[in-house]
DNA sequence: TACCGATTGTGACGACCGTCACATCGCAAT
DNA sequence: ATTGCGATGTGACGGTCGTCACAATCGGTA
């Protein structure tokens, strides 16, 4: 998608605090890489340090297992930031970084990120507030992964992606639905598993399929059917 | 366990950069709250917003699911702190406390720790660094719960626990080792599946159990077993 | 020593779901 | 239209492991 795109860093998330002059500085001391899609932008384990920052395109945070499984751990967009974690603690990749699409990256040496860090606060809050969100984030995907059926996380899922309808806003959309076998690494099952969970869930009305989106009529009573099933988990089955 | 302990912030991880002046400073603007073991200290989805210290005893991060299945996230020494995260991003509480024994905490405002961040950039560095550990943790436990078999994880957390015994230090040990229940916590699943887990492994001479105390006489022959059977996961059976 | 609760070992059973296999279906390019 | 490839729906099968039940063991205490 991104064909010309400008070396800037006005669009990042993490330096919206930060004046012109100071955006300016912090770009002479980029540099900048494109990737096509399906590129490895970062290998778990890998030794650098650097920042980056993504001007354009998109990226997938994931991890294969020795048995050649793929957890997804996020999809970062325009504006976003990652590799800060080794930036800041000094430690190997945690995760292996692949682009989504065509994506252009500014990359900033940890020297410097560290630097910026020291000389404005805002921006460090910023990180700290990021963090917590990614701490969080882990948390209930532990919970879920510790306490859900792999079916049911399906439905949980499907209720994290789905956005209101620009047109009518009681009813919620997934647009554009993602390949299963995407959904299904995301909640670490089987695309089979996500296919027999919407086959299950169509007969129900609970939510409706047409082409590429997905709608669900009735929020509230989705939900309500998905805490009912969590309740009832006592009793028998899975962990 | 502790009988008199003194009010003092001393032994906190999180002050170590601090100087004396400083952290006395901080304790006047403190509470203190004594739990005796099993008390809760934090209730997850609660409003308040402080940050704890522990002074003495210990803590379990822990949350519970719709369906009464308790899952651990962390278990909290002297010198450790919680409800950082409520304090940096104003959110309710991700996950609720318990005191593991008597235990002394320090209770400080969010708005008094947001000062001191602000104040002293040694501490909010520190801070940074326990951040992204929290996050490499969780990443780590999404991986095994994603890709590997609850007998596997046993191993996995056998190897997690053991440290090295003092007078030989190529022997490892687990000592005292936990009722099989907490470990199945932390690792989500039953504690029969941690005691046949066990029972399997006996007869192989991997480890060896000694009253409260579990003996891993070779640790590289232990890892290599566990590496063997992941890579092996792929062919049959389980996600 | 006898008793009690907490912890541990193990058997049986069955549900869930990962794996494999194959049939459709949609869509793009020729 | 035809071909081809990726994505999808579904059936069959079998292993893993959660659940329940009960016995055995271990401490610590009366």
């Amino acid at each position: 998608m991104p064909v010309e795109t400008s070396h800037t860093l006005a669009g990042i998330k993490l330096f919206e605090a930060l004046d012109e002059a100071e955006r300016r500085r912090l770009e002479s001391h980029c540099t900048w890489r494109r990737y096509s899609a399906g590129e490895t932008v970062l290998e778990r384990g890998s030794e650098s340090r650097e920042v980056l920052f993504i001007v354009a395109g998109s990226v997938n945070i994931l991890n294969v297992s020795l048995a050649g499984r793929e957890v997804a751990y996020a999809r970062l967009e325009v504006g976003d930031c990652f590799g800060e974690l080794a930036a800041i603690d000094g430690q190997p990749r945690s995760a292996s970084v692949v682009a989504a699409e065509p994506t252009l990256v500014a990359v900033l040496p940890s020297a410097r990120f560290i630097e910026l860090l020291r000389a404005h606060a805002e921006v460090t809050f910023t990180l700290l507030r990021r963090l917590t969100g990614m701490v969080r984030m882990g948390d209930v995907r532990i919970m879920e992964l510790s306490t859900l059926a792999a079916t049911q996380r399906v439905y949980a899922e499907l209720l994290r992606m789905a956005r209101p309808d620009a047109a009518v806003p009681s009813l919620w959309v997934i647009h554009p639905l993602p390949p299963l076998r995407e959904i299904a690494s995301r909640i670490s099952t089987t695309r089979e598993t996500v296919a027999r969970a919407l086959s299950q869930l169509y007969p129900t009305g609970l939510v409706r399929r047409k082409g590429k989106s997905l709608y669900i009529p009735d929020r509230d009573k989705f939900e309500q059917t998905l805490a009912a099933l969590q309740r009832e988990g006592s009793g028998h089955h899975h962990v």
